[in-house]
RNA sequence: GGCGGCGUAGCUCAGUUGGUUAGAGCGGAGGUCUCAUAAGCCUCAUGUCCGGGGUUCGAAUCCCUGCGCCGCCA
């Protein structure tokens, strides 16, 4: 049985981020499950680093676009690595292997005539590499992104997409499971409801060169979504390695965002029809992370670094967290506070504690050896809990309670709910050593069977959790004591009740998820959860005077301060502008007393968009300056009116 | 503007084809054990189920309507 599932590929352009992070994380769960049920997995990421903007950036760094995507796109296997994601390949579309594919791709459809060449004119927008309608133009500018466009008469190329819509129309109406979640699906059948134009696929060399040329005429290269999606096939062989094509395609996900949903269940799936392929059995579009409540976006800086998430709290805390906390299909919202949320009640508490716990107990009454399952001294106590492992014969398939459950979720993608009913056992099971009480359990056989209970139940989860935390899951083994990968175990034979040997040493170690002190971190929330990366900060180093201008920096006066309960860095503080007075919140507690900032006059950013911080309201912010620890407000050298613009 | 979705405890959300005292997790309050990561366990929600009208013996659940939010399309 074979399951292949793929990410899109990155723009290299972009700077990895935690939206990256999600879709790459999920397929990696799911190709981790599927391997350890026997599948053999591809699981394939990339980068596509065509297009008009990798050609602009390049320029503007004085590179070769070849030599500005050979370096950007490290970045992307750089965090996969850090993120322990285990895909089979990585596709490049700049490789020799993927521009082939594309031109014989591009060679079938114009041999079929499903290509033509048309003239086209209309307003073109550079940056969106787009053309527009009149009537959508904002004020003679691109409605998307507000720069000027172009009037524009070309001659291009077009797909014949539109030959397949009642076709595509037909084959999602039955196939319920082509396109998740269900609201999307109903979306594109919207969107398909209407008239379907034909794909423009090319553009002309002498407006974006960066590209791959048409094998058909030399005056143009593709265009990139045509390009991009081409990888999920150009990887495994299309055209070039007949046996590993057929092995592989059709795909069984394609995961993506929701934005780029229309790509491919409308272009993509209309494509792959023309080529005479069939289509992967399911695209699943993902929901978007904000952040503290806001969208991410390259304007307010805000992205989530992985990087530091990673260093700060550990892979499998932020894998568990991303995997956890949202459905996979809806938006959900990224704030440190609900990360460590997450961390101190599910892996801490919950999980970390119960194996510190068990473990301790084993060395503490048994000379830590795992103890052996005695018969007959089982309660209802113990079946209870064992209840969930057990292989009933009436479930086909899968065999336990628990794996029937497990599984029918994942394949489901419905990581929320597999991870949840996981931490269901979790809890009964912390409910249970509570009510056996093995610490002053006189009964040896009892006490033997609660513990052997205790540690297999862990054994078993262990390897339930393995997908979404590989480490985590190695670890709980190596601290019972076993000596076997989970990685080159069977799914279903390892989850079987009984697997655990009794005799063997635990190996008390290191604590799987320490507790992370929040009083500490909540503060961060000001300074530290938005952080940018190099590159980022780079494009937004020079501004213009009027974006400058856009900034309202007034002098204000402290007239009031007092600390915020429970956070160690905030302050909340009144400050007279002159016109008004403000309440803000600054960060800045642990090098200022309340009593010595009154009076003071410091320059206050009006016109920020009002924030709530530890539940205070906070309409503006102090500015100061900062390092090796220290932290300095910004004053005045002389006398200054109260409400002045600074400048 | 068209189509679709949503509005349930402080927060995030479950609530099957309408049926007895509307639930979970987190947070909060109190209690308690001691194996453990100041963890665990137990107890605590008189919530206008967005407002209004209707159908019904009975509606968070169906219909209409008003308000608010969101998505897709234009």
């Amino acid at each position: 049985m074979k399951f292949y599932i793929t990410t899109p590929i990155y723009y290299v352009n972009d700077i990895p981020h935690i939206g990256h992070a999600y879709t790459t994380v999920a397929a990696d769960v799911m190709a981790r499950y599927k391997r350890l049920c026997g599948y053999q997995v591809f699981f394939l990421t990339g980068t596509d680093e065509h297009g008009q903007k990798v050609q602009q950036a390049a320029e503007k760094r004085g590179v070769t676009p070849q030599k500005h995507a050979d370096e950007l796109h490290i970045a992307f296997k750089n965090l996969w690595k850090k993120l322990n994601i285990s895909n089979d390949d990585f596709i490049r579309t700049t490789e020799e292997r993927h521009k082939k594919v594309v031109q014989k791709a591009l060679q079938i459809l114009f041999d079929k005539k499903d290509i033509y060449k048309e003239s086209y004119e209309g307003w073109y927008c550079l940056s969106d590499e787009r053309f527009w309608m009149e009537k959508d133009l904002k004020e003679g500018n691109c409605p998307d992104c507000g720069r000027k466009v172009e009037y524009i008469k070309e001659w291009n190329y077009f797909f014949r997409m539109s030959n397949y819509r009642d076709w595509l129309i037909q084959h999602i109406k039955e196939n319920p499971r082509f396109i998740m979640p269900e609201s999307r699906r109903n979306e594109v059948l919207g969107f398909l409801g209407r008239p379907l134009g034909d794909l423009c696929i090319s553009r002309p060399k002498e407006r974006l060169s960066w590209g791959i040329p048409l094998p058909f005429d030399e005056n143009y290269v593709t265009y990139v979504w045509f390009d991009a999606l081409v990888n999920y096939i150009s990887a495994i062989g299309f055209e070039y390695d007949k046996d590993k094509f057929k092995n592989w395609w059709p795909s069984n996900h394609h995961l993506l965002g929701k934005d780029i949903l229309t790509t491919h269940s409308v272009y993509w799936s209309t494509m792959l029809k023309a080529l005479d392929l069939p289509l992967p059995e399911n695209i699943f579009a993902h929901g978007w992370w904000t952040v503290n409540g806001e969208k991410m976006s390259k304007s307010r800086g805000n992205f989530v670094n992985p990087h530091e998430l990673i260093d700060k709290y550990g892979v499998d805390a932020l894998r568990y967290f991303l995997m956890r906390e949202v459905p996979f299909g809806l938006d959900g919202d990224f704030s440190q506070r609900a990360l460590i949320g997450r961390i101190n009640s599910d892996l801490a508490n919950d999980l970390g504690n119960l194996l510190s716990r068990t473990l301790n107990i084993i060395k503490k009454f048994k000379e830590g050896k795992i103890p052996p399952e005695i018969d007959g001294k089982n309660r209802s106590m113990e079946q209870n809990i064992q209840e969930y492992f057990k292989y009933d014969p009436t479930l086909k398939g899968f065999e336990s309670y628990a794996a029937n459950s497990f599984n029918s979720f994942m394949c489901k993608l419905e990581f929320h709910y597999a991870l949840s009913y996981i931490w269901k056992i979790i809890g009964d099971m912390n409910e249970y050593v509570q009510k056996a009480a093995p610490w002053a359990e006189k009964d040896d056989g009892i006490l033997s069977n609660t513990l052997y209970t205790l540690s297999e139940g862990l054994r078993i989860i262990a390897v339930y959790i393995y997908p979404f935390m590989p480490e985590t899951g190695q670890e709980i083994w190596n601290q019972l004591g076993i000596k076997e990968r989970i990685e080159n175990c069977n799914f279903k034979e390892s989850i079987k009740w009984g697997g655990l040997k009794d005799g063997i040493e635990i190996k008390i170690g290191r604590q799987l998820f320490p507790r992370v002190e929040e009083k500490m971190e909540i503060g961060d929330e000001v300074t530290a959860t938005v952080t940018e990366s190099a590159v980022a900060a780079e494009e937004r180093q020079l501004i213009s005077i009027d974006e400058f201008a856009k900034v309202d920096l007034r002098v204000g006066e402290i007239k009031q301060a007092e600390k915020i309960e429970k956070s160690k860095k905030l302050l909340k503080l009144k400050v007279d502008i002159g016109t008004e007075e403000r309440q803000v919140v600054a960060g800045i507690a642990e090098h200022y007393t309340p009593e010595e900032l009154i009076g003071k006059k410091i320059v206050l950013v009006a016109n920020l968009k009002p924030a709530k911080l530890m539940g205070t309201e906070s309409h503006g912010m102090v500015l100061a300056a900062g390092g090796d620890g220290r932290l300095v407000l910004i004053g005045f050298d002389g006398e200054v009116k109260l409400g002045s613009k600074v400048k």
